[in-house]
DNA sequence: CCTTAGCACTCTACGCACCCGAGTGCTAAA
DNA sequence: TTTAGCACTCGGGTGCGTAGAGTGCTAAGG
């Protein structure tokens, strides 16, 4: 569908507009605030063909227009103005980053309490994926008779602590033999790396046959899935500051919604492709329950690498050029402090 | 004030009304409902007579009656009914709480889970404090030059874990003996008894002073002042269902004050006195943000002692028997389940 | 003296009519 | 092709009248 440039100027104005106060636009408004040089009867003309062409909708016969989900499309694909970070905002912004973290889930906490500050959003991260991220160490502690905790740092300073079952006893010395060789033969592997075989190598100089399997299962397999555990989430209530969740059952439905990790997980794993941001409108968005949201999600990388999705959900109305702004701006930030945490990779 | 036995009658058949129906309730409804054997208008004098005293009010002048803050205070302490948990509820609690868990903040998380829908209110745990709680294991991982990860083990399993910065460079050999005279020197000493020179036998052995120091703090100090953190959250969104929160704004800096997780401590310490539970209703929150909920708090404890506090947060209109009887009920399990993760004490 | 039936009164919630204003689409003239 | 003019539509606010629930008071009854 081609737009003429008036067409497109039309539609851009009253996108901004509508972003802006959430009133559904009319024609002597839009000319007025925009001026756009024509009378209000020439935009009614483009409005009506607008429509037509599925841009724009109309609550009701007598009110203004309304972008539709395609509107906001185009929008978003064509019309809007970059957002950047201003001199000021981007020294603020830095400064506040600056703080020495050491722990990832610092970093990535910080990221999201950033990112929902600056939009006014709630905040979404994807934690870094476990394959590609490399093992730098690991604790076994013995808990009880069957039970064994193990702490495992990787390499952007992540730290989990899981506890292993194990079938027979165990003993302290085995446990601190085992986590020796690990730590030994694994050290800077990438955990998608970590092959099961190649454990074998030191499964004569474990003890406990038992303990070694719990815990070489525990790397390959378990430590990787349970990524949709791992999302963060910030400035939820900034959803209830939204007209359009004024709605108590609809905030609750989408706050509720904000519960499921997993269903988060699935939507930020669809701007898990690129590093520029991925902007996710309205009806486009796979989970019903966020059909009246928008979604923009960039990935976030190590060495190039994605290794993680970071984003902000908010209403259709959404400023998209500040949220794709930030959210991109926020995404390489997070890469880059991510790098710097590495040390064994 | 004393009050004769039809006012009492009165005002708990008044109260138990309204805490079902959240609407005022008038003399006739409550003689039919309640069959108090006596006529509407014997109970409206008995009303207003309630009224003069201070338990009722109403909204407006055509309007029934509601019970006041006083009013419910009266209920709460004389007149209602308690709560058991029947036969069916216990073994379902039972059978819930039983799946085998190793780790405290597992099983606390499970205490809220459960204590948020038992109630349909908000639940809050404040985490066991440290001090209270035995130490059972230490590691420390050097993460790069200046920092090393601590993990800590305590008593009723729980783990966390800390960076520490130290000034100078230290060395993984220092990191290992350190922790290996800990461990020897602490295995299931008190934390509240760790002493500052009792730690100095081991000053010695570990090579970097830094290193020492830095942990010794940590042991001694930064571990214990940070219980504010450690309030465990759930079912907040069932507030949302109460409807004296369908006004959006209410719910909203209701729901902010949530996140403010050092007032939610402070408020769990009002009932971390004894172990049985303590109701805070409206006006008697210290909390302004509080006054128009209820919170109704319990001790737990380990070996007698009390270690933390959980309780649940509603409207003032709160069922007040199932809230009481469901808080001590949780809190005596947590306290049960919690001995049974005690290994070293 | 306490209880209760009766009654007048009060107040809210609700439905309805009404109007205002913003906005539209259409038509005809520039 | 643009625009001025105009009739039309519709939502939201306002005012009014009514129904219903509830009260307080008074006077009669046990």
């Amino acid at each position: 569908m081609v737009l003429d440039e008036r067409k497109r100027r039309v539609l851009q104005a009253l996108t901004d507009d509508y972003i802006e106060t959430a009133e559904p636009v009319g024609s002597r408004n839009l000319v007025r605030k925009h001026n756009l040089g024509v009378s209000p009867a020439t935009v009614r003309n483009e409005m009506a063909d607008l429509e037509e062409a599925g841009y724009l909708h109309q609550p009701h016969t007598s009110a203004g227009r309304i972008p539709s989900d395609k509107g906001y499309r185009y929008y978003v694909d064509e019309l809007m103005t970059r957002w950047e970070p201003g001199p000021g905002e981007h020294g603020a912004l830095v400064r506040r980053a600056r703080a020495v973290r050491v722990i990832t889930e610092e970093v990535i906490h910080e990221a999201a309490r950033l990112l929902a500050q600056a939009t006014n959003y709630a905040s979404l991260v994807a934690a870094p994926r476990v394959e590609a991220s490399y093992f730098r160490h690991i604790e076994l502690v013995p808990l009880d008779e069957t039970h064994v905790l193990a702490v495992i740092v990787s390499d952007p300073g992540f730290v989990q602590h899981r506890v292993v079952e194990v079938r027979r006893g165990v003993t302290p010395e085995a446990c601190t033999r085992m986590a020796e060789e690990l730590n030994r033969l694994l050290f800077g592997v990438r955990f998608g790396d970590i092959a099961r075989d190649a454990l074998g190598a030191i499964k004569e100089s474990v003890r406990s046959a038992d303990l070694y399997d719990a815990v070489a299962e525990l790397l390959t397999d378990g430590i990787a899935h349970q990524s949709s555990e791992r999302v963060y989430l910030e400035g939820t209530l900034n959803i209830l500051s939204q007209p359009e969740f004024r709605d108590i059952e609809r905030a609750k439905s989408l706050l509720a919604m904000l519960e499921a990790r997993d269903v988060l997980y699935q939507v930020l794993s669809l701007g898990a492709r690129s590093s520029s941001a991925t902007v996710i409108i309205g009806q486009e968005n796979p989970v019903p329950e966020l059909r009246d949201c928008s979604v923009v999600v960039s990935a976030y990388t190590l060495n190039g690498e994605v290794i993680g999705a970071i984003g902000v959900l908010g209403p259709t109305r959404m400023e998209y050029s500040k949220a794709v702004g930030m959210v991109e701006y926020v995404a390489d930030h997070l890469s880059d402090t991510l790098l710097g945490l590495v040390r064994g990779g």
